[in-house]
DNA sequence: GACGTCAGTATGTCAGGACAATTGCTTGAC
DNA sequence: GTCAAGCAATTGTCCTGACATACTGACGTC
């Protein structure tokens, strides 16, 4: 028998909620390492109790686990358990703003931030930001208004550590917000494209589905070079233009 | 019905190996994707179709299948299916000629006229080129392509003196025959955005119907800042991005 | 004290099944 | 030509079940 008891995470299931539960174990869990709660090196409860206890089959309890496994923040081994891994990796903005550029042209900028997760890094953005897989970055949705009328989606990921709270995304725009706490966005690459729009975004969007966006994925660095933003934004066509002038040398 | 047929992969698969099945499927798959065999783009059959054919279960063919997911080598949604993620042409944000930048990429330009003709300025185009309305100014219509495939739908109005014969533009790009003329673009005021495809462009482009185009509309001018050519372009957004690196002064 | 065996623990892999949700195409009405 | 409804296609989510494999600790033997 083992002498160091499991540790059964505290996980509240919501089955009416739209989150698939996997997703909602998952969250807990993070939370819970992120939080402290959990330090490293904590031994969790077996995979098979620990569906039982939630009242879950235990692909989904798998599936919760693996994803936290993905991300860095749990190990396991298969006749040894699960546990919170060693230890969590932590790392260190003319380019103008949206926001800055609307309220200048006098357009009534609003922005409604729909989602603001703090997820683990993986594939293209865990690329784009230039951290490991299973670093926590933040994850922000915002809808930004001109107008009073919606004008573009806007997701961007940024490193937890720069990351501007949620509240401070209320008042302000990302470079604001950033350059509040000391973060001066210098360099941005971005590829202009376009797409026809999901029906999700089209209902955000207010625009009929399957309308033409102006796609824009950007990823920001600071003064030091050093990544603070992959961003992807989708605007309506209808009413978006990006305007340049260009010189030959 | 999906017009395109899936494309079922060759995997072939040991029992007898130690390697669990999904990861075989998953190498198996990979292989085909990097040496080119299922280029980007490439609809899978559906991975109830994979399982039956392999002999798997659908979750064991659905974790090969999510794990390339995961290393970004395909695209799942569900109603649509499972593809090779694919390749887009990013081409920064320059002064350059469309034809130049696919022929230093290695992307085998080749363009068709679809249309010269020398017609009278009026409205919008008069106003562009800052000439008199009646002025006789030329209307090209172009079909570029790359790969073989149509890219880009490209019409150009320039003033009848600066304009290049149709000869001279089966042969070279509008920039590089502007140059044999001795007529240098310096500047050029763009501005991109997007829109859906007319069926007639759908055609041309071989797009279905109302595909999302990215849209280039551009005003070019020389030394001596003389008006030469108002562009409307239209691009494939499936196959095209603008790039650009933005820097803060 | 060292070593081998064995049982228990726990995850890894695989199978089959079912329903839900999203997407895109077709068709008919206007 | 546009729009809405219906439906097919396909993935997403979740369930039950079973066997395989790696790891750990207890115990007996030398």
């Amino acid at each position: 028998m083992r002498e160091t008891p499991a540790h059964q995470p505290r996980v509240l299931l919501d089955r009416s909620s739209p989150v698939p539960l996997y997703h909602q174990m998952a969250a807990a869990i993070r939370e819970l390492i992120t939080s402290g709660e959990l330090p490293p090196g904590t031994r969790l409860e077996n995979e098979v109790a620990m569906a039982s206890r939630l009242g879950v089959s235990r692909p989904t309890a798998r599936q919760a686990l693996q994803d936290l496994v993905n991300t860095g923040l749990l190990v396991r081994r298969r006749g040894v358990g699960t546990q919170v891994a060693s230890e969590v990796i932590r790392r260190p903005m003319e380019l103008t703003s949206l926001q800055d550029d609307l309220a200048a042209a006098g357009r009534a900028p609003r922005t409604e931030v729909l989602a603001y997760d703090v997820v683990t890094a993986h594939g293209p953005v865990a690329e784009a930001l230039r951290c490991p897989l299973g670093a926590s970055i933040v994850t922000m949705r915002r809808l930004r208004y001109a107008d009073d009328q919606p004008l573009a989606i806007l997701t961007n990921h940024l490193r937890v550590e720069v990351a501007p709270s949620r509240e401070l995304l209320e008042e302000h725009g990302l470079y604001d917000a950033l350059r509040e706490q000391g973060v001066q966005i210098r360099v941005a690459h971005q590829s202009i494209g376009a797409r026809l729009a999901t029906a999700a975004e089209a209902r955000l969007l207010q625009e009929r589905p399957r309308a033409a966006l102006l796609t824009m994925e950007r990823i920001a660095l600071d003064d030091s070079d050093a990544v603070i933003e992959y961003g992807t934004h989708v605007y309506r066509a209808q009413r978006y233009t990006f305007d340049t002038t260009l010189i030959r040398r």
